[in-house]
Formats: structure tokens, C-alpha cells, sequence
DNA sequence: CCGGCTTCCCAAGCCCG
DNA sequence: CCGGGCGTGGGAAGCCG
């Protein structure tokens, strides 16, 4: 007995792979019981007894599996990267684009521009020494190169509490070719400059372009009633920039003139979803999404004047008090008018408001040149 | 001669990963030889005789560097755009899930406090088509697939309106093993089930298991005054999950559950920043970033309990004149100190407030936890 | 806790039809 | 030359002391 029962006990080694991490780690014998094996319960701490998740069988299967994946996207992604900082790079992607703030900060990428592997057809006249070239001197932006920084904008937005609607610019760039669309170029251009904070070396070295640019579209449109309220975006979000560029004092300046900006144009005011607007410098908002759009303005630089204020001991450009405004969604909510927060019977009569929701089409038309002029 | 005979008899076989590739592929014995194989030679094709140049020995430590590297790259680079998972749809980003999809409703209330601890009530129907089956419901996640998911989730978060402190997490994912960390699991697992909605197949399969484990750990932290907030705040992700996953009644009875909850626990009273509560059912908060935090997942809720009670045609959970909570700024600046909209001379109070601001130490080594010895 | 032994089982080698 | 499939080496998990 001792004997047959002591073999019996030595075989009763439980499987590869179903010990549980605890008893591995401590190098234990583990019975593999669930939910929680005798040696974790005897110890106390059954709750934190978990076995491994990846299938026992065959670990390289599974390592494979993920590695196809993984180089699958990033084929993807890297095949819309438009720059190589092609120096003989260590294989370790350990660099990290330099952060403008002690935060995590994450350059994402592009993903469902159907490009192939082809990535030469983005590529760039490269002079020697400025890896981007001189486009820039006169010509356009490579459009890849801009809908990459845009993507990059979009996903870091709310870093900047900046909320706006990503499918209606998507739709703008979309049409047209790059030199006729309606995108007010203050606004474009604001949201590539401060995309540039969140970009590696390469691209970042476009900062002082779209800051000139940014500056100089916004003086040219200062006097223009059309387009008003993207010029207020765009002052918001050179203010942001120099913010978080360290140039405290100047984004405290732009962002507090933004506000008094605002002030007066009424934003702070915005007591309703309907897009008539009472008579201020502002033309009515086009639909739904441009109130949301506002609304979120209004909040943005509400936040940032404080923040702001706060940080270079100056006085706040608004006051609490005369504060109106209604509290603002994501711009998603506005986009499907699911956001209302009016009696039921009034959803019918809103969604009158709204044009039909546009058709998402098919997106990856656009992986050509933007350089075209004509 | 005779030495060499003896040899190759004694091992006729030559050892593992020393064959050459054109051996391999056509599956026939190689010697090995160098700089090509007789095999080869006697061939004619002595010239494409190679021989494997990574380290054919411990494959899968091999795999899993070229994991770990690849799964940093691409954290760099990935776009927040979220897989849809059914069905070709465009990928879509904004399309809210907006599809009435009649899923059988199968697991009623969040919030039943009445519903006392019988722990082992998890039983969570999986689909039986699942190749996985009930293995995956206990295991324990790879350390660097768990921190790839919470990138993504990171920095996918605005989509959710759901902010909260970055760097609190980071800080408490490193310390101690996965196993003794303090983040609420009902907290971690629901972020990770989030984030499996931005993930390519070979993750997406951890959606489940994560489903099921973000039920259970809710359920048996239900009675606890212990980590309240993280339970609220997994419950509403929960939610949120939900409804991206096209479950809106879940989804939206989540959320409303949630919010009631909230309001219970006097989330919509938070007037001021500071850390001492009224005596709620809460514990006071520990410092100035929780009370962001608890102030963002308030208006999160808010944001989602109106959106979602539109979609589904529901009464809303809580009503617009009792709210007295403070507007949310980013969780950026409750941890720098800078939101404060009492007077200045506050401020210095304030900073005794708050810990020393984290140094941001280097990456963490963060190998899998099964990482063995090197 | 961990050096190191024991056992397992998978995948590389390659026989052979 | 291909590739199904088999005997085997050895990497890796379990776990003793
Ligand atoms: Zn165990
Ligand atoms: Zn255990
Ligand atoms: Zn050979
Ligand atoms: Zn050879």
C-alpha cells in the first residue's frame, strides 16, 4: 500500500500547463482544484488563485498566432507611416516621442487606409538633411502626412478637453481636393500644430510651419464674419498649443481672448438644442452637431481659463455666474441625436432639425497627393 | 575517418535547429555541414544551403521577445479605432451602437444590495461554440498583454467620456505582482473588457473571460464598503461595455443601476474639492486626484444615463435639478494641481494636499509573469 | 524561496511511400 | 521532390528539499 499509494501520490503531478501562477511562482506542488487550488486556500488567499489563460496546449502555437497578428497591423500601420527616421535604428523602439507633458502620451497611428505595401507612393522629395523636404515652403501637405497627424489629434483630444466632430472633419477632407476645402484654414491647421506635440522627432519639426501658418490664417480671417466660429476654434487651440508647450503666458493670453471672444459671441448662453441663435456675431449653427460643437467650445475654454488662470496667478475671463450653457456630450451623441434632455415628445420635432445622418461611405479614397494644385 | 564515422553513427541525428533550411523544408536528413551540407552539394545547389541565423534554441523565448518589441511598436503606432466585431460594417468609429439587437437579456441588476454573497453564483453562460470553453475562465493574463490592453484602453478612454487617473493605475500596476496588486478587479477586468473592443481577433477572444470576470468580481464585492468607488466605477464600465457591444437594454440598465447607485452615494453633490465627504455611503476620498476621479465618473454617468435612456426610450435615473456636482476637468490637472476655482489663496492648502507628483520612472521591465529565468 | 532534479510532451528531424 | 507521420531529443513545467 505505502508503496503503490506513495507511486501514486508521485504521479499525481498535475498536467503542463495546470498549475496555478501562485504555486508556480512559488515552485510549489499544486493540485490545480478550482476555483481555487488546496495550497492557495490553505494560505488565504483563495481569491487570488487564477490559472494561466493561454492554452495549455502548445505555447508557440499561441506565441505564433499573436506575432501574425501583431506584424499583420503593424505592416498596416507602418505602411502609412510617412517618415523614417531611417538612420541605422537599433531594432529596440524603446524612444518614445518626447512628451510635452509629464503624461503618458501615445502616438497612434493610422489604420484602414487600405493602402498597400507600397508605402513609396507617400513618399516625400527628400532633399538631403530635412527628411520632409521643402514642400512646405509653398507647396501643400502630403495628404497621408496630414491625416496622420489629424488621427493623431483626434485620439489625444481630450487631453486639450477639446471635443469636436471627427466624422464632419473627416467628411471635409474628404471632398475636394485639398486647396478648395471648406475647412477653415486656421482651424486645420491648429489642430496639425498641436498634433505635432504628440509626434516623434520627424514630424515635429513641423511645429513653427503650422504655427506660422495657424498665426497668419488666423490674422487674415480676424475681420471675416464667415467662419467666425472656426476662427474661435482655432485661437483656442493655438492657445493650447503654447500652453502645452511650456509658453504658459501665451497660451493663458490666447485662451483668455478666446474666451472674451466667446463671451461675446454668446457661447455662454447656449440654453437650448435649436440651432437658431439669438442674433449674436455668430450665423445660426448649421444643425445639431454644430451646437453640440459649441457647446463643447464653451466648455473647453471654460476649463482651460480656469486651469490657466490658476496656473499664472491671473484673473479667470469669466465668471461663474453669468455661466448659461448647458453641459456638453461627447460629440457622438449630438452626431446620432440621442442627446436631448427635453421632455420625449420633443425628440420628434428635433429630429426634423437634423439633415439625414450622412451615409458613412467608403472611406481610403484619399491616399493621393494633396500637392495636386489646380 | 573513423572518428567521424563513429560520430555520425553515434548521433545520426543532428541536433535541434541545426539543420539547414532547404533540409527542413524538404524534410530529409542534413548533416549539417558547413559552410553547406553534403545534401546540398550533392544537389547542386550548395550556394542556397543556409542555416538559421536566430537562435533556433528556446523558441519561445525567442517568440516572446519578438513579442515584446512588436507589441511596444505597435502601442506606439496603433490607432484607437475599435474592430467592429459583427458583421462587414465600415469601420466606423463614431457609429454609436445604435442597432436595436434583440440580445436576451440574461442578467438583471447590478445594484441589489439585498442580494446577499453566495460567491459561487457566476455562472456565466459561454456560448458553447467556443473552442476556448470554460478553460479560459480562470486564468491569469501575461503581464504585457494586460498593459497592451490597458493602452488601448487608455487612450481610447474619451470614447466612454470615462476619465480617470492614468498614472494612479500605471503606479499601482507596477508595484507587487499582478496577483497582490491593489486595483480593484472588478476595476482592472472591466477595463480590459473595454478595451478588448479595440482589439484584432487574436485578443478579442479574451472578451469573454473578461465579461465573466468583471460579473464576478462586481458580484462578490457587492456587499463590501471597501473600494465602493472602484465598484462603481467598474459597474458603469461594465455598462459602457455593453452598449458598445450592442447590448443597449444591458447596457443602458447597467448605467441607469449605476447612476442610482451614485446618486446613493452622493455623487452629485460634490461641491468642493475637498477630500472629507458627507458621510456618504462613500469613504472620504483619499486625496484631491480621487475626487477628480469621482467627479468624472459622475458626469460620465450623467453623460451616458441621458444618452442611453433616449436611445432605449427609458426614464431617466436621475434628474437634471439636483445635480449640484462641480464640472469635471481632466484627470491632467487634479493631478497637477492647477484646477481650482476657490480663491488663490487656497492654493497653497491645496498643494499640502497632494503627495509629491510621481517621477515617472523608466518603463517597466514588465516581463510576463511566466517570464523565466534568462 | 529557489537550486536543481524529474517528468512531460511538443516540435524539429527526417524515413519513406 | 513532397509531405504524412513517427521515433526521439530536449526545452520547459512541476515541484522536492
Ligand atoms: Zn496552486
Ligand atoms: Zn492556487
Ligand atoms: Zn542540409
Ligand atoms: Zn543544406
Amino acid at each position: 500500500m505505502s508503496m503503490q499509494q506513495s507511486l501514486a501520490l508521485r504521479s499525481s503531478r498535475v498536467r503542463r500547463g495546470d498549475a496555478c501562477t501562485t504555486c508556480r511562482r512559488r515552485k510549489i506542488k499544486c493540485d490545480s482544484g478550482r476555483p481555487a487550488c488546496n495550497r492557495c486556500i490553505s494560505s488565504g488567499s483563495s481569491l487570488k488563485c487564477h490559472y494561466e489563460i493561454a492554452p495549455a496546449r502548445s505555447t508557440t502555437q499561441w506565441l505564433q498566432q499573436r506575432l501574425e497578428d501583431l506584424e499583420e497591423s503593424l505592416a498596416l500601420l507602418e505602411s502609412s507611416t510617412p517618415v523614417q527616421s531611417s538612420k541605422g535604428r537599433i531594432p529596440n523602439i524603446f524612444s518614445m516621442p518626447s512628451r510635452p507633458h509629464p503624461y503618458p502620451i501615445r502616438t497612434p497611428g493610422v489604420v484602414n487606409l487600405n493602402s498597400s505595401s507600397n508605402a513609396t507612393s507617400l513618399e516625400v522629395p527628400m532633399p538631403l538633411g530635412d527628411p520632409l523636404g521643402e514642400w512646405w515652403m509653398d507647396g501643400e501637405l502630403p495628404v497621408p502626412v496630414r491625416d496622420r497627424l489629424i488621427r493623431i489629434f483626434v485620439s489625444n483630444r481630450w487631453q486639450f478637453s477639446f471635443e469636436f466632430s471627427v466624422s464632419r472633419l473627416e467628411a471635409s477632407l474628404r471632398t475636394l481636393p485639398p486647396d478648395h476645402s471648406d475647412i477653415h484654414p486656421a482651424f486645420l491647421n491648429a489642430i496639425l500644430l498641436n498634433a505635432c506635440l504628440y509626434s516623434r522627432d520627424s514630424l515635429r519639426r513641423l511645429e513653427p510651419v503650422f504655427l506660422a501658418r495657424t498665426r497668419r490664417a488666423l490674422a487674415d480671417s480676424l475681420g471675416l464674419a464667415t467662419g467666425l466660429f472656426d476662427f474661435l476654434r482655432a485661437s483656442a487651440l493655438l492657445g493650447m498649443y503654447y500652453y502645452w508647450a511650456g509658453r504658459n503666458i501665451e497660451g493663458h493670453h490666447y485662451l483668455s481672448g478666446t474666451m472674451r471672444f466667446a463671451l461675446a459671441c454668446g457661447l455662454h448662453e447656449i440654453t437650448s438644442l435649436e440651432t437658431a441663435t439669438t442674433g449674436s456675431l455668430l450665423s445660426p449653427a448649421r444643425d445639431l452637431v454644430e451646437v453640440g460643437e459649441r457647446i463643447n467650445l464653451f466648455w473647453m475654454l471654460y476649463a482651460n481659463d480656469r486651469a490657466g488662470s490658476m496656473l499664472n496667478r491671473l484673473p479667470v475671463a469669466m465668471p461663474d455666474k453669468i455661466i448659461k450653457t448647458m453641459y456638453p456630450y461627447p460629440l457622438v451623441y449630438y452626431e446620432t441625436v440621442v442627446v436631448y434632455s427635453a421632455p420625449l415628445e420633443r425628440l420628434e420635432a428635433l429630429l426634423t432639425l437634423i439633415p439625414s445622418l450622412e451615409g458613412r461611405q467608403e472611406r481610403a479614397t484619399s491616399t493621393s497627393y494633396c500637392s495636386t494644385r489646380r
